[in-house]
DNA sequence: GTCTATAACGAGATAGAC
DNA sequence: GTCTATCTCGTTATAGAC
């Protein structure tokens, strides 16, 4: 990101990470070509090497800003709410960014099963160190009975899979479906098996 | 393929798929190379083209290996057996392929994600129609009380979720729980969350 | 700031000796 | 059957005109 004055470069910028986003998200890394993103973009290819210095700072620049909105949704998970609800609610959230940023998951799910060559740092420092401190809580709520007893990593890896499936395998889930909206379905039975495994014995009917 | 005749052939070829399934699942068709096939396999690369024709046709025999036994066990699921327990088997089957056989589930992954531009058929063709089947039998467990109502199609997703996403986000699973091992826990929480989900009110305790 | 042209390299595939 | 050498093309990145 050289400067980022103007308003047409900061336009071009935006056009460039969004270009991008579209190719890394379902070629990955190394099997994107700066050709395709130039094409989608409406650039030349060595206009976008004058706005970025490499392939490489195009890729980091969009996973840094993914990394972002990817653990924030982690930090809003409150302590004093109703732990059905809050966990239901993230899960809800993290379904809704499958739904309307299929591309943003798609982009992670390369970078993970590639091995998490660039960000296997954030996921054993900050990501791990989150979800240390929701496990302290989601402990907490089980021990209080307010929820029955639960792997809390085990739930949080169960939320994420579920959800970010309706993302990364769009396309089996569709080719299954046909035309009916997966979402809709997929709102409510991820509702009903959360609600299932957490819900104490013995509340409400 | 070219000749499946002596033992040496048969041996070389194996070799060769065994690589290629390590490098494809890896960085995907168009980010592996077919010298670091080579290298894996421990031939030269033009050794690799003289037992096949080309770096496509090693994906795709890969990947129509994978496809048998990714629908097989599908298939072994009973009408006439217990509903919840023939369920928790299939999950239990695709953990254990999933710890067992990680690379082709990240190979599949791969595909998937990046539009599954090369089996596309098989989902809308095959892979569907098994599903539709199978939905039969769910819902008419379900109607029959021996289960809870529950979509069938979003059942099956939520199972190949949760199972898959040991295999495929392996490195970010494994980021967070350091030395631990991921699938004794899994085992036990996906069997929870299905059985909390599945079983009907007032069966056992 | 944006383009054409091109350098430098990597990768799929082939030729031909052994 | 397997190797070395090479052809050819696609890709990243740069040089330099406009």
């Amino acid at each position: 990101m050289p400067k980022a004055d103007t308003r047409i470069q900061k336009k071009n910028q935006a056009a460039i990470l969004s270009a991008a986003l579209v190719v890394f998200s379902q070629f990955g890394f190394r099997g994107s070509t700066l050709d395709q993103v130039a094409d989608e973009a409406g650039l030349s290819k060595p206009n976008l090497l004058y706005y970025f210095p490499s392939k490489e700072a195009i890729y980091t620049t969009l996973l840094a800003r993914l990394l972002e909105n990817w653990l924030e949704p982690l930090k809003n998970i409150k302590a004093d709410g109703d732990p059905v609800e809050e966990l239901l609610a993230y899960a809800t959230h993290k379904l809704e960014m499958s739904q309307h940023f299929p591309r943003e998951s798609r982009l992670f799910a390369n970078e993970i099963i590639q091995g998490a060559p660039r960000i296997g740092e954030v996921l054993r420092g900050e990501l791990r160190e989150l979800l240390g401190e929701l496990a302290i809580v989601i402990n907490g709520w089980a021990e209080a009975g307010k929820i029955r007893p639960v792997d809390p990593y085990h739930l949080i890896f169960s939320i994420w899979a579920v959800t970010q499936h309706y993302a990364d395998f769009d396309v089996q889930v569709r080719a299954i479906l046909g035309d009916a909206d997966p979402f809709e379905g997929a709102h409510a039975h991820i509702e009903a098996m959360l609600r299932a495994l957490l819900t104490p014995a013995g509340s409400n009917p």
